[in-house]
DNA sequence: TTTGAGTCAATACC
DNA sequence: GGTATTGACTCAAA
């Protein structure tokens, strides 16, 4: 019990079943979408469609805090807990627990999750089975390492590299062969998508048609970065909001503990983070008709080809804000329009959530001219 | 058909 | 080795 550290008091939702499977029992666990069933979590013979439908609603922050919290005070991995608790892989846990989701914006899916992280932690004998099935995985890892090397295999065969015709590991499934490369795109190619994303959050076949071969990318490439941008960008909204609500009335710190989002966006890797494009402003006083966002997405990136006026190295939106942000460099809102990350590491959280207004109001603007079956803005005023 | 929500999984990062 | 990021995908709703 003493290895079990920090879980406290349950968060709200109690287990209801009380019978709990002997510990141990990893079997197939740990893969995605295979969770742990809920009587190990301690639940009764309901689906867990049928806990989400009837939970209370639950606060995401503070059962995602604890979690982590359990997490790490435990020494258990992401991929662990979110393929044997959650059924969830890796990248899906760290995203939940990095950005969970007010419930009240949760579909019922979505709530899903959260529900088994709350059932998890409603007992602390759950951690400890955890961490048995950890100490089984590593015996396994072993096992499996120890007979591949007296197998005489070649290195580390047990370990995918990615080159299955090269290495040693088992023949892969057709399926894999044909697997498609991860498409990675060039900061300026997301510089120049965010920038048309500035103009136009919702763009048009035609204006994605251009955009595509503008930046040498294939249609569904930029329409998938749109709706992933869209739907992060609205993410984010929504932790604003509930930081802000929280710091509003006197928040809890723990609201904004597990929040490394924003002020720290400039890390490089998405320095922007997912929040930045939102960062960039609005363009001055008028947004460029539809196309233009096509055409205002290629200086970064083929300086030549294009008219000189915003030259590649240039400062992202500098040249179209300048007439409006004037020498101060200030866009639509007043804040900086060149580098995000230099502004928001002077004052962060202010540029920030400027920023994400801003955006916000962009895409506000695109509803009301949808609802109003504008087809395409002649002129955006404000 | 388009969009949003949720997720996977490759890969970047620490 | 664990975590964060992000392009692509599935599914459901409008």
């Amino acid at each position: 019990m003493e290895s079990v550290k920090s879980l406290g008091e349950p968060l709200g939702l109690q287990a209801s079943g009380s019978e709990q499977p002997p510990p141990g029992e990893p079997s197939e666990g740990s893969q995605p979408g295979t969770p742990l069933p809920l009587s190990s979590l301690g639940s009764s013979a309901l689906s867990i469609q049928e806990m989400v439908a009837m939970s209370p609603e639950l606060d995401t922050y503070a059962i995602t805090k604890k979690v982590k919290e359990v997490l790490t005070d435990n020494n258990l991995g992401q991929r662990l807990f979110g393929e044997t608790i959650l059924g969830l892989t890796q990248g899906s846990v760290s995203d939940l627990l990095a950005r969970p989701k007010p419930w009240h914006k949760l579909s019922l899916k979505g709530r899903e999750p959260f529900v088994r992280m709350q059932l998890w932690l409603s007992d602390p004998r759950n951690v400890e089975k955890l961490m048995d099935m950890k100490r089984m995985e590593k015996k396994a890892y072993m096992k499996r390492r120890h007979s591949s090397v007296s197998d005489a295999q070649p290195v580390d065969s047990a370990l995918p590299t990615g080159d299955y015709a090269q290495s040693g590991s088992p023949q892969p499934h057709p399926q894999q062969q044909l697997k498609k490369p991860r498409v990675v795109l060039a900061p300026e190619e997301k510089e120049a998508l965010k920038r048309a994303y500035q103009q136009k959050p919702y763009p048009s076949p035609k204006t994605i048609e251009e955009l595509a071969s503008q930046l040498n990318l294939k249609t569904s490439t930029v329409i998938n970065w749109f709706h992933n941008y869209r739907s992060r960008i609205r993410r984010e909204l929504f932790i604003e909001e509930i930081q802000a609500a929280a710091s509003g009335e006197g928040g809890s710190p723990s609201v904004r503990a597990g929040k490394t989002v924003d002020t720290d966006s400039c890390d490089g890797a998405e320095s922007d983070g997912p929040v930045e494009g939102r960062g960039r402003p609005l363009q001055a006083d008028k947004v460029p008709p539809t196309e233009e966002a096509a055409r205002a997405a290629t200086p970064a990136l083929s300086p030549g080809q294009t008219e000189p006026t915003t030259s590649a190295g240039e400062a992202p939106g500098t040249s179209q804000a300048s007439p409006h942000g004037g020498p101060s460099g200030l866009g639509l809102f007043g804040f900086p329009e060149a580098t995000p990350c230099a502004a928001s590491s002077r004052n962060p959280k202010d540029s920030s959530l400027r920023k994400k207004k801003a955006a916000n109001l962009n895409n506000i603007i695109h509803r009301l001219e949808k609802a109003a079956s504008k087809e395409e803005p002649s002129e955006w005023e404000f």
